[in-house]
DNA sequence: GGGCACATGTAAGCTGTTACATGATTAA
DNA sequence: TTAATCATGTAACAGCTTACATGTGCCC
């Protein structure tokens, strides 16, 4: 699946639980599908003008009123099911915060513990977050056919999160260890003095 | 730190740890940071190039025989360390498995145990790539000092694997009990058929 | 009437990927 | 001598973010 793909399938998506207009997508995709997507404003509206172009949603309510509805075609929905069977590759990974923790020597343990501590608490939101997306009462029936599926990605974000949790603890256990290694030989306060290759 | 800093930070990181050949660089980048970042062949040179200009780093050997390795140099060390103290904010999600799954009824309870089946065994082979570098011994004497920084983001990485593990097995419980609700009231091979909102 | 949320778009610019181009060295 | 690996780059393009521009409807 082409990266452009992505945006058309989420939209797609989200147009196959209940039409609606562009601005509710956007918020919709922040609010709902935020703990795993995100889609910037500005693709938004292209990616429903392309679609609608070709068939696959319709916009309804008045053209010139400036708010109207959209809503996934039969083409459409055919279109999202071919778009979901495309393999799902994995986007390469970027995490600024393990490589602000493998080059941690140049920081130092302390910088170092910041830094997961931040991490911590940014599993303790998520999981919150989680916790309260259960207790949702599933009212629409139209979503309670895919409430199913979205308790998946639910269960995935606690996983994770506590999974980050449970590293962050022992990440700290260690780095405390470094602490007290470095700080035998030299001032506490002292910046880490790692040899150079001049 | 704005993105293209990022590829500076990690260029300067892997030189902080040894100098080496931008060809070098980019295998080091691929085989070692490669569970948690990863820097397209195309970035690397530019970002040499600029580093060099602005006297972060050093090219060492012929200029003219091809090859030539970079070391960082004093500069290059204290940019390092001003870009690793800045703020890591996570970058938005993109999480095309749970994209799939969340729109998961389009496709069926079976397409669905597919694509988390497939996740389960990448995150098996992310435990055994784990363990194998946890096996590799520390020979390097350069590298000793950095090793328990390198060993969090190890940690960090059989984490993230159990976790998926886990919640994989959930979600395939989760999935077989939509297949046989699915299965009372329709033949085993048919297309879940969800209304249109036409 | 002033501010805020709703609503729809456009454009510039940056980031990053992919493919291409080139040549040296080394092993079969 | 041919293929693979090492090595250094460039250029075109795709994707995404951000900021801008514009207007409506509603509530205080």
């Amino acid at each position: 699946m082409a990266r452009t793909d992505q945006t058309q399938a989420a939209v797609l998506g989200a147009l196959s639980v209940l039409p609606m207009t562009g601005y509710a997508l956007r918020q919709e995709i922040r609010d709902t599908l935020g703990h795993f997507w995100s889609e910037s404003f500005g693709q938004i509206y292209p990616a429903l003008a392309e679609l609608e172009r070709r068939g696959l949603v319709e916009r309804r309510g008045g053209d010139r009123t400036g708010s109207s509805t959209f809503a996934i075609t039969a083409a459409g929905t055919a279109r999202l099911r071919e778009l979901l069977a495309e393999p799902a590759q994995p986007a390469p990974p970027r995490n600024p915060l393990l490589l602000r923790l493998f080059f941690g020597r140049q920081l130092g343990p302390d910088a170092c513990r910041a830094l997961v501590l931040d991490a911590r608490s940014r599993a303790e939101e998520q999981l919150a977050r989680m916790a309260a997306v259960r207790r949702e009462p599933a009212d629409d029936p139209a979503s309670t056919a895919d409430r199913p599926y979205w308790l998946l990605t639910v269960s995935a974000g606690e996983h994770a999160a506590r999974a980050q949790l449970a590293w962050a603890d022992e990440a700290l256990a260690a780095l405390d260890e470094l602490r007290s290694d470095d700080g035998a030989d030299r001032p506490p306060s002292s910046r880490p003095t790692p040899e150079e290759h001049p």
